[in-house]
DNA sequence: ATCATGTATTGATGTTAATCAAATGCCTTT
DNA sequence: AAAGGCATTTGATTAACATCAATACATGAT
């Protein structure tokens, strides 16, 4: 949370950052119909969410990573609306919202900035369901890399070079499309040059033909 | 907003109030790239909210009516970042979102509320992302009706008989499927005597049916 | 009422991705 | 190293939906 802050204020928050917890590759951070209390910030690690229907189905509504936040689904009903799991060893830092709501009283810019990351969440939410409502299996999973690949990049990690935490029956789930069609796209994707795959370690060759894929170039 | 407050609170949220404003059916209230400075309560009328990408694609991506609250898109950046346009003669409370801020620091009842329409709004978008990555035409379209009449049932009306307020060009927007597939559905629930179509006036004739389908029932 | 326009339905065909099925490769355990 | 269990890839077929095309219907303007 890098703001202007006064002393005090960065005292404040201080206390709102009481406990850590450490998450193991595997496991649970929360899951649906649990009580909601906290929010949960990430510091390392990489955690997938994902809500199931009545009737069993699955679905992954998003990945996150160092700095983001999970749980905002909790905050409407006191009780989580979907799970959070951790694909790899995770430590998180353990935010109880009546404190933030406390302290977002008084520190104006911790209120602006909680407004600000459940905006943002609502924003990216719109993203994925542009793409899950309009675009066919190689935009989407073209989309997935360049979005993947430039989260990593803010956090000074490469531009060209991921090692992806989740399967491809995962990466499927996000899509909406099938474990096989994710395996052809990527396939495909590697027969035409534009990236390499050596089993979840994937390097962009091309960026502008990733880009290309989602947004064709008019031509006339 | 219906909570226990004292006259006091209600005075600050009378505040907040302080113009309305009248939209004409097919006018946008605010548009993509708009600087965000207000959110949107619905007193009457109905809205979609759709996107654009760079290419063109568009996507509605949901369908709001009174009592709700459109324009959180805007927070995270101060712009918009979509569309919001009126489905039928509208009017809406313009709430000036810093002084929401400001009185939210005093009254804990509406930071609570804000923090939690904001939390619903991610949730729902769950619940699209759900439909759009895991259910067949048959299954969303079904879903969709569902879920529009279950809300107008809060607002008083029916359980059974609904007015689409948009196109099926919108629906199937909002679906992920093309117009000649929703007009196929819509046709396939009527053959089935599950619902009854007279243009854009639906009447649901087995409410089970339409629940069984988006979640069948097992059979072993 | 008639015409024009936009909206919706229906039919025939094509494309995309799902499904079914098998094989391969990787990783862990013994 | 061998065996077993997953995850992934690849191939063949099918199902679902999109596309193309034509028609019907409804609404508003003249």
């Amino acid at each position: 949370m890098p703001m202007g802050l006064s002393d005090d204020e960065l005292d404040r928050i201080d206390d709102l950052v009481t406990t850590q917890r450490k998450i193991k590759r595997g496991d649970v951070l929360f899951h649906n119909g649990e009580k909601f209390t906290n929010l949960f910030a990430i510091r390392t690690g990489f955690f997938k969410t994902c809500i199931t229907s009545e009737d069993g189905r699955a679905q992954v509504t998003g990945f996150q990573m160092a700095g983001e936040i999970v749980g905002l689904d909790g905050i409407v009903n006191d009780v989580h609306s979907c799970d959070a799991v951790a694909l790899e060893d995770a430590e998180v830092c353990v935010l109880p919202f009546d404190r933030i709501e406390e302290i977002s009283r008084e520190v104006n810019s911790l209120q602006r900035h909680v407004h600000k990351i459940m905006s943002r969440e609502i924003v990216r939410e719109h993203g994925v369901i542009l793409f899950l409502g309009s675009m066919r299996a190689e935009e989407r999973l073209a989309a997935f890399l360049l979005n993947l690949v430039q989260r990593l990049h803010a956090r000074g990690f490469s531009q060209t070079e991921l090692l992806l935490r989740m399967s491809r029956e995962e990466i499927g789930s996000y899509l909406g499309m099938k474990i096989e069609t994710v395996s052809r796209t990527f396939s495909k994707f590697v027969e035409d040059g534009i990236i390499e795959v050596k089993q979840r370690n994937i390097r962009i060759l091309k960026t502008d033909a990733l880009k290309d894929i989602i947004n064709p170039k008019a031509c006339d």
